[in-house]
This record gives structure tokens, sequence and C-alpha cells, in this order.
DNA sequence: ATACCGTATTTCGTATACGAAATACTGATT
DNA sequence: AATCAGTATTTCGTATACGAAATACGGTAT
């Protein structure tokens, strides 16, 4: 038996569904928050609006306009080339890692995911690709059992989603890469260290390289 | 003329003593945060403490206890781990870009920062040297033009500010690591990317490996 | 028509109030 | 002495109030 979970707080809540609404591009780059009309829209008090958005600008998503409050951060073009940079350097390492860390139920796990990527590819739903795609990478993340990764990770895939919220790309593109999450994750399981972490470099390097625009034209997120 | 700065709010500056006094060993390790006490000891009303908690565990420095409020995080021994894994990754990655990237000033400014932290050794003044410790490091990470590096270290040093505020060190030891700093730079000045990249890594092996255990007898920052 | 000034309105930071939940304390029972 | 139940107190999440600062608007002067 369980401890009984705790709530969570309207901050907290409130936190989620604002970094949903940028993430997807609801609030477009730029754009005010206003806390009055958010506290009305979730019918809560104002106060943990301006809690949830103060952690909101600790994390970069929004940017402070000096007293007339928040707007959405723009989309910034050295962020993303740091993000891919930061990810070239930092995923093939978590694939190292994983090869040794990974729990017992591993492949299992693995199976799921995959088989949940390509049932997105199939139903040509772009949401649930992004989060697939994620899932995925988190899933190595966690294998690895480096925590600074995972954590700075969580902040970097929201602004990716951001990045791919701005463009609307062809689900069947994503086909190919699927296949690429099966090869890693083959030559993970086949203890092939080298190969593994080569395929993932590529697979990253590919989707920097397929973006014709560094933020604009972002046609995979992996 | 610039633009009048704004000032910052009291949920800012409130979070900025709170992160301090947790890595300074103030607030120790899992001792409970009292919003009214800390309200009270700032001043302030309780909101603004409140605001500023709830940034604190969203980074993790602290931790929920239900409805009893937070808790300073136990230090991590996997925390610490990670954080010294990646930064063997990430730091010497770091050094190669920040030579092709530094900007015009990059030697008078190495040179303050390195004088700065010979004379905290001088002086024996331990938080200052961790403090210099930092800005070498950080200076590193500016030059290389990551933003994803600057970010996730900015918070990974407020977690080796409080491993390190959980030992007595003797400051006459960081005389060789300042040496080690300036082996660096000069490597780096050189253009000698692939030796500076080899002694920032074992710089930072350096530093972990003395550690007699993971968390609590850790000798050095860097 | 444009610029300026005064006033009204909006917005946000922060203080205060309220009530729920957790914890501490006390007295009664076994 | 140990346990339980009831009550009091503490603490925190959140709503509401207040006031400062920013912005919008309307009227007047040039």
């Amino acid at each position: 038996m369980d401890a009984i979970k705790p709530k969570k707080t309207l901050v907290e809540e409130t936190y989620d569904i604002l970094v949903d609404a940028i993430c997807t591009s609801e609030f477009r780059p730029g754009e005010r928050l206003n806390q009055d009309e958010i506290a009305a829209r979730l019918k809560v008090s104002r106060q943990p609006v301006n809690s949830a958005i103060a952690i909101l600008k600790s994390e970069k998503l929004v940017e402070d306009t000096g007293r007339r409050g928040v707007v959405v951060s723009a989309l910034d073009p050295d962020l993303f080339r740091s993000i891919y940079e930061y990810r070239q350097l930092v995923e093939p390492f978590t694939v190292r890692f994983a090869i040794d860390r990974k729990p017992a139920d591993a492949a299992r796990t693995a199976r799921e995911v995959l088989d949940r990527g390509h049932h997105a590819v199939a139903e040509g739903d772009m949401r649930a690709l992004l989060g697939a795609d994620r899932d995925f990478h988190e899933m190595i993340y966690g294998w690895s059992g480096n925590l600074v990764v995972q954590n700075s990770m969580r902040t970097n895939w929201n602004h990716i989603r951001r990045a791919m919220a701005e463009v609307l790309s062809d689900p069947a593109k994503a086909g190919p890469i699927w296949d690429e999450h099966e090869a890693i994750v083959n030559a993970m399981f086949a203890r092939q260290s080298d190969r593994a972490a080569e395929l993932m470099t590529q697979h990253i390097r590919l989707a920097y390289d397929q973006n014709p625009s560094p933020v604009f034209g972002v046609a995979e997120a992996s």
C-alpha cells in the first residue's frame, strides 16, 4: 500500500498548463501573458498564476518587460543551435552509459516506446509523434543514470517543442526517424557501444542539418 | 544612455537569499523552511517567500513534505556523481569551443579571474575561493557560446557549493588548483585544443577522485 | 495637425485574510 | 504506562485587498 499521493497545488497545475500552452504555440513568442485573463480562464485567483509565471521566468520560457508583466520568450536560434550542439555531445554519452545501466525491464520498455512511435507515424498524429520522440530520448537519459542530463533535457525538450510547434510538419516524414530509433536500440541491446553512440550522433546531426532555417524550418525534433 | 534597470522583485531577492543560505549550509539538508519565520526575518509578507520557495522546488534545492512545507534537499551522492560525470564530458567540450569563440577581451578577463583566485588562496578565504573557482569555469562556459551548458551549470554549481559547505576545507590545498587553471588557460590561448581539453578533463577527474566520500569529503570543487 | 498634460484605467507586486490540513497537546480511558 | 479522542495551534495554499507603476484616453494649447 502506497502513501496517498499529494495533490498538485494550483501553482503546479497552472505551471503545467502554461508550459503546454507555450510549447504548443497557443501562446505565441512575444505574446503578453495577462495574469487576470489567465486567472479568469483557469478559474483561480491571480496569486497562483503569478507564482507559476515566476517559475516560467526562471526557466526562460517567458521574459520580463518591466512592470507590465512578461512575454513569451522569442524563439532564439542561438539557443536552438546550443541545444543541438549539446545533444550531439551528451546523447551519445547517455547511450554508452545506458548500455551498462539499463534496468532489467529495459527491453520491454523500449518495445513499448518504439511501438508507440510507429503507431503515431501510422496515425499521422504530429502531437503524439513529438511526445513519443521525447519519450524515446528520455528513456535513454533515464537508463544512463545521469541526473544532470535528465534534468537539463527536460527543459530543453520544452524549447524543442516550441520550435516544432511553429511549423506544420508532415508526419509521414517521421517514418525514417523511428527506423533510426530502432537501429539505435538494437545496437544498444547488442552491446555495440561505439555503433550505438555513432548512430545517435548521426541521428541528432541529421535532425539539425535537415533544418533549412535553424528555428522555423525544423523538420524533425530528432 | 542605458535603460533604467528594473529593480529586482521581492520574490527574486528572497530567492537569491534563500539559495545562498542553502548553498552555504546556513539551512541544513533536511531542515524545514518555515515561511512565517523567513518572512519575519526578511521583513516581507509571506507571499514572496512562498513564490521563491516554489522556484527552489522546481530546481530541486528543496523538496516537498506534503502540506507541511518543504525541507532542504538531502545531499545526494547520485547527483554529485552525475554532476562530475557530466562535467568531465561537458567542460572539455566548452574548452574546445571557447578557443574559437572567446571574445576580444578574453585574455584580460582570464587574467583578472586567475588573479582573483590566487589572491583568495593567499588570503585563505574559502568562500572567495569557491566564488573564484566558479567564476573561472563560468568564464569558459560563457566563451563556449553554448547557452545550454551555461544554464545547466548555473544550478549545478549551487549543488557543488552545498557539498563544499559541508566540509571545512583547507584553503592552502587550493593552490595547485589555480596552477591547473593557469595551465588550462595557457593551453587555450596557445590554441592547443587537445591539450587544453585534456588538462580540463584531468582537472575535473582529480577534483572528484580526491573525494574520499562522494559528498562529505570533498576537497575541491574543481 | 501635433504635442502636451491631466485623468482614468489597467496591470502587477505584495500585504492581508481566510480556511483547510497537519501537528501538538491535554485529558480520559484502559 | 500506553492509547485514544477531542481540542488548540501552527502552517501553508489561495483568495482578496491595496497601492504603485504603466498605459490609454480625452481635452487643451500651439
